[in-house]
DNA sequence: AACGACTTCAACCGCCTTTGG
DNA sequence: CCCAAAGGCGGTTGAAGTCGT
């Protein structure tokens, strides 16, 4: 029993609009208004569409002063730091965009410009795994020829030629244990480090500071007096209701883990009338910039965390990491 | 020229939120 | 407060265009 569709379906076309269904809702919208009822719009006009398929149509194409495509470097980090900021809230992005759509903001994101940092990602990737590669082998050399030093030594000392049975005289961790992990593959793309992640954005970016990590500092600075006023400075263009909401989240979050509840259970934050609610089921809409953002060994995070393997002061910290905050 | 692989983007779908009675 | 209708949004799809062989 599924839920009733908005429109009989059967008697409403479906596919590209035509140019003279452009027309006829166009001038319509020009002379009349859209009369507060989408629904009841396309029969007025005489359209066989769906009220929501003529509201689409006017707001990603025939609604004045839209732009299509040309997407500028200055779009591109706006779009990138928001994304990293808020995640896939297109029409909050497309807000800060005049004249560009949600639509073709999510469709600039999903076919260009996920593509664009993940490329400058594995070059990054490259360059750290060879600098590694390096560092083991002079590991190796350093190892072998004290291992041969080692042999003479006892060969000399003995006089027994097969040393298969001697122990190593040196530290039990260099054989038995694996290397340690430099923590730089981490950090290097922490999110609570702004300025690592944005070097991976045009050099412009750099002046724009995570308005997240912005909080996480006024927050901390302030004893939790946060003024987004003054947080968005330098952030000329983000909307006051947006601030609003993004401090009052980091509020919430920071009161949702010092309980020690933030990190399974969905958080409603409420912004002057509207909800947004966040659930860890919508964080894997983060799943592709958590690979950008974060080393593979914890790229994979969220599915742990839905199998309760990791335990929920580590979900709470690393939530922390996500949303840029401090942890004391 | 022909074909398949890949990319782009307009449009649709279904879910959630908001609104009004 | 409850419910239904409408609005709004993000994810997904598929047709059309482009590219490489």
């Amino acid at each position: 029993m599924g839920r009733a569709p908005c429109c009989d379906k059967a008697n409403v076309k479906k596919g590209p609009w035509s140019p003279e269904e452009d027309a006829k809702l166009k001038s319509y919208i020009e002379q009349n208004g859209t009369g507060g009822n989408w629904i009841a719009l396309p029969q007025k006009i005489g359209l066989k569409r769906c009220g929501k398929s003529c509201r689409l149509r006017w707001l990603n194409y025939l609604r004045p002063n839209i732009k299509h495509g040309g997407f500028s470097e200055e779009e591109d980090d706006i779009i990138c730091s928001l994304y990293v900021s808020i995640g896939s809230r297109w029409s909050i992005i497309a807000a800060q965009l005049p004249g560009r759509t949600d639509n073709d903001i999510k469709n600039y994101w999903n076919t260009r410009l996920k593509k664009k940092l993940l490329g400058k990602q594995r070059k990054e990737q490259q360059a750290q795994a060879q600098a590694q590669a390096r560092r083991v082998n002079i590991m190796k050399q350093e190892m072998k020829r004290e291992t041969d030093h080692h042999n003479l030594m006892v060969a000399a000392a003995s006089g027994v030629n097969n040393m298969s049975t001697q122990a190593p005289y040196w530290p039990a961790e260099y054989s038995i244990n694996p290397m340690p992990v430099s923590n730089s593959s981490i950090t290097d793309y922490d999110l609570s480090n702004q300025t690592s992640f944005t070097s991976l954005l045009h050099p412009t970016i750099m002046n724009m500071t995570n308005p997240l990590a912005m909080e996480s500092n006024a927050i901390t600075n302030n004893g939790g007096n946060c003024q987004p006023s003054q947080i968005f400075q330098g952030f000329e263009n983000f909307p006051s209701d947006l601030s609003d909401f993004l401090c009052m989240n980091q509020q919430q979050i920071m009161d949702k883990t010092i309980d020690g509840f933030y990190g399974m259970e969905s958080i409603d934050i409420s912004n002057g009338g509207s909800t947004i609610t966040t659930t860890s089921t919508e964080s894997t809409s983060w799943g592709d910039m958590n690979s950008l953002v974060y080393s593979p060994l914890i790229s994979d995070y969220d599915g742990c965390c839905q199998q309760g393997s990791i335990p929920q002061d580590v979900v709470a910290f690393e939530e922390s990491r996500y949303f840029g905050m401090q942890m004391q």
